[in-house]
DNA sequence: TTCGTTATTTATCATTTGATAATTAATTAT
DNA sequence: ATAATTAATTATCAAATGATAAATAACGAA
C-alpha cells in the first residue's frame, strides 16, 4: 500500500512560533537582510502578498519599522522575494537533458521531472508561484516561457524523433502538439497544486508517481501524436 | 494550425467599467442582492478575497454601505460567493456517466471532461477555486472529495475492467492507482490554471484537446496500471 | 397630491496598515 | 573607559478600510 504524505504546511526547519530572538539585537546587516528575505518568502507563501508587514515582523522577532531600514517599501520586498524564488530554482543543466539522444526518452523525461520535483515540489515555491500568477506578475510569464521553449517544445521534438514522425523543419510545430506536452507538465504540476495549495495528501513516493506519469505520457502520446501532424499542415 | 485563445480576463457580458447605473436607485431587494452576489463573484475572482469593499461597490455602481444592508459583513458575502460557486456547478448526472459500460470508456471520459469543461473552464470559477484553496477554506476540500469519490475512483474501477485487471473486491484500491487518475485530472485542470491564473493562451478547440488528453491517458494507463496492482497487495 | 415605507446615500467611526521620525542601545574604534 | 557609529526600537502619522448611524429620496398606497 502506497503511503500518503500529509501536512503540506510543514516547512522543514523553521518553526512557526519563532520570535525567539528575545534580546538579540544588532545583527550584521547582510545577515539580517537575508533573514528578512527568507522570512518574507515563507510568510507571503502562507498568507499571500496581502499579508501585513506587522505580522511578518512578529514572525521574524523584529519590529515592523526595521523592515523599512532594509527595504524602502513592502512592494520592493515582494519584488525581492520574486527574484529569490524564480531565479534561484532553475538549473540550466535540465535543458541539455531532454535532447540527449544517447538515453531513452522515458529515462530523460523521468530524470528531468524527478530533479525538477526536487526543486519545485515545495510549499513556498508552489504557493508563491500561484499567488504571483493570480496577481498577474510578469516574471511569472517569463518563467513559463522558459518552460515552454526549453522543455516542452524540445519534448515534442524528441517525441517526434522517437515515433518516426517528420522533424519540425518538414512539418511545422503546432499548438495542438504543444498542448500534448503541457499535458505531461499538468500531470506533474497539478500534484503540487493539490498538495500545497489545496492541502490534499499526495503519494509519498514521488519518484514512483513520476515514473508512472512519464510512462503513461510517452506510451499514450505515441497513439495520438501522429494524427496531430496530419491535420496540422493546412 | 490550431488557433489559440487569448485574454482570459474577458468575462462574457459584464464590461469592466460599469458604474452605469447613474441615477437608477431603489431596486427590488432580491434583485439587488443577486446583483451584488454576481458582482462580488467577478470582483473577488479578479482581485482575491482581500479586494476592498469600496472597489466592489464602485464596480457595482452603488455605495459601499449599501453592501452592509444586504450582508452583515464582508466575510458573510464571501461565504455566499463560495456557496454560489461550488454548489451551482456540479451536475450529478456526471456521476452516472463514468460507470455506464454500454459505451466505450474513452467515450465516457471524453464526454465527461467536455461537459465538465463547459462548467469549469471559466475565469471566475478557476480563480475563486484557487483563491479559496490557498486560503484553506473547507468547502474546497469537500469539493475535491467529491471529485475523488465520484469521478477518480470510478475511473480506476472502469480502467481495471477495461484492461482485464481484478476488481477492487479482489485486489484493493491503492493510492498509487488514485494518483494515476489524478494524472488525467491534472492534465485537464492545469490547462485552466495556465489560462485563467497565469493568463497564458490555450488552444481554441478545447474539445479536441480533451479528446487527445483522454486518448493519451487511457492508452498510457494500460501500460502501467497492471504493475501497480502487483506491487499493491502487502 | 400627499404620505409612509424603506432602499440608498452621506457622514463618520474605530482599526488597521504602510511608512517616517525621533530615540535608544549594542558594538567598534580610540 | 569613553566616544562614535548605527542597528533596532518606540512613538507617531496619514491614508485606507470594514462597519455603523443618520439623512435623503424613490416608489407605492391612500
Amino acid at each position: 500500500m502506497v503511503e500518503t504524505m500529509d501536512d503540506p504546511l510543514s516547512r522543514a526547519g523553521q518553526s512557526k512560533t519563532k520570535p525567539l530572538a528575545d534580546k538579540r539585537r544588532r545583527m550584521n546587516p547582510s545577515e539580517r537582510e537575508a533573514q528578512i528575505v527568507e522570512g518574507a518568502i515563507g510568510f507571503f507563501a502562507e498568507h499571500g502578498f496581502e499579508g501585513k508587514t506587522r505580522d511578518l515582523a512578529k514572525r521574524l522577532g523584529i519590529t515592523q519599522p526595521l523592515l523599512y531600514r532594509y527595504f524602502p517599501s513592502k512592494e520592493s520586498l515582494i519584488e525581492r522575494v520574486y527574484q529569490e524564488i524564480y531565479l534561484q530554482r532553475w538549473n540550466p543543466e535540465w535543458e541539455s537533458l531532454i535532447p540527449d539522444r544517447d538515453r531513452p526518452l522515458v529515462d530523460r523525461l523521468t530524470r528531468f521531472y524527478k530533479e525538477y520535483a526536487r526543486a519545485v515540489y515545495d510549499f513556498v515555491w508552489v504557493r508563491i508561484f500561484l499567488y504571483s500568477g493570480l496577481k498577474g506578475v510578469d516574471i511569472n510569464d517569463r518563467y513559463l516561457a522558459i518552460i515552454k521553449d526549453k522543455i516542452l517544445v524540445p519534448v515534442c521534438r524528441e517525441l517526434r524523433h522517437d515515433n518516426g514522425l517528420p522533424p519540425m523543419e518538414d512539418v511545422p510545430f503546432n499548438n495542438e502538439e504543444l498542448e500534448l506536452a503541457w499535458g505531461l507538465h499538468g500531470m506533474f504540476f497539478y500534484r503540487a497544486v493539490r498538495h500545497f495549495a489545496y492541502g490534499l495528501p499526495i503519494a509519498k513516493d514521488i519518484d514512483r508517481v513520476i515514473e508512472n506519469d512519464v510512462r503513461v505520457f510517452v506510451t499514450g502520446a505515441r497513439a495520438v501524436h501522429g494524427s496531430m501532424l496530419e491535420r496540422a499542415d493546412r
